[in-house]
DNA sequence: TCAACTGGCATACGATGCGTATGCAAACTT
DNA sequence: AAGTTTGCATACGCATCGTATGCCAGTTGA
């Protein structure tokens, strides 16, 4: 059938719409991107974004969802590739610190995203690769590997000190000499929640 | 004498935009904070502004120079109170943990500057406040009493934790409880960075 | 199968906010 | 005291947003 059906037409659109504003999102930020501008690149208009998003913040949620279940993914891959438990929460932390370097995440997820939407424990989806982390955590302290510490606590603390150390990597003169020592840094933090301390 | 001088007149000027632009940054946020709004509420129009500031973002380089100056200090006071120069490092970054709780740093220096300026390493007074941390860790090496490690760096890092915990602290059901959690696992980073591990 | 209906998207309009160009008066200069 | 500079206000044009309205394709029920 050369018809598609109603449902079909509709993912369709959002697809469409979803791509040009992440790919707008990235390019000029959330502020700087037009409306009128990219829905006519996905070959719409606004009448499409308010239909199907609400606003333009509804739009950036649907793009940050996406983004953040392809975090999640690629953070899962890292933890899965370590040798030792304790390894993949580093693997995963420092995955994440990679990813924030990336312009596209690091534009749309740390800078215009809290922004604008607030808090990610405030996100729809809860910021899953937050959740992740948090639970990574709380596996190596049942195994003894960590000392007892709240794993939400814990995680918004690593998370945080790979996405501040990525503003400031994506900003330095020399960002592969700044990223080892952030890397190198981020290691010695992290061992902080290790076994007991004589 | 009744007329002021010149130079006094700009001053008083620039500080009336400052403050009234401070006081609508942090109540509505940077975007939806209209000058012709806070120039009329300083007895001003936004003509006053542009000659003095260049443009929106420039007034809102102003307020944060203001704001991370005043950070800057209390951050200091912090680290003369504590008993050691160790302690002095987790006094001075648990005060700034504390600071990022008033919605006022939160919202202008936290979320909106970024955002909308780029990173801090780029900002004209260079965060002074991220320069200090540095500095108190460099004493701390020196002094042996943690290992050595890239100082600014570290400071980075610590930094970002407690950014992060803040908007996820300001974000939460019950504050005060998850700011105890939060403080407890920043400690417990920390420790990272002293001597050496067994 | 056909008629009524629903839903998805486009178009049109009004309102708001920004940046620049211009004007004017007070303060500095000599 | 006349000329000059400077600080700020006013006025205009442009871009962008949100809503109200309209239209056509797809859906539904007899």
């Amino acid at each position: 059938m050369v018809a598609k059906r109603r449902a079909e037409m509709v993912e369709e659109t959002r697809g469409k719409l979803v791509r040009a504003a992440r790919k707008a999102f990235a390019e000029k930020g959330y502020a700087a991107s037009s409306m009128d501008d990219f829905t006519a690149e996905a070959g719409l208009t606004r009448g499409a974004l308010y239909h199907n998003f609400g606003d333009k913040k509804g739009l950036l949620q649907a793009v940050i969802a996406e983004l953040d279940a392809e975090i999640l993914v690629r953070m899962a891959a890292a933890r899965a590739r370590a040798a030792t438990p304790w390894q993949g929460l580093l693997d995963e932390s420092i995955a994440y610190l990679e990813m924030a370097l990336e312009p596209e995440i690091q534009r749309i997820m740390l800078l215009d995203g809290p922004a604008v939407l607030g808090d990610p424990s405030r996100w729809p989806n809860q910021s899953a690769c937050l959740r992740a982390t948090a639970q990574t955590i709380e596996r190596l302290i049942e195994a003894g590997t960590i000392r007892p510490v709240d794993a939400e606590a814990a995680a918004r603390l690593l998370n945080g000190a790979a996405l501040n150390a990525a503003l400031w990597i994506a900003a330095a003169d020399d960002p592969p000499a700044v990223l080892a020592k952030a890397v190198e840094a981020f290691r010695r933090l992290a061992e902080g929640l290790l076994g007991a301390r004589p």
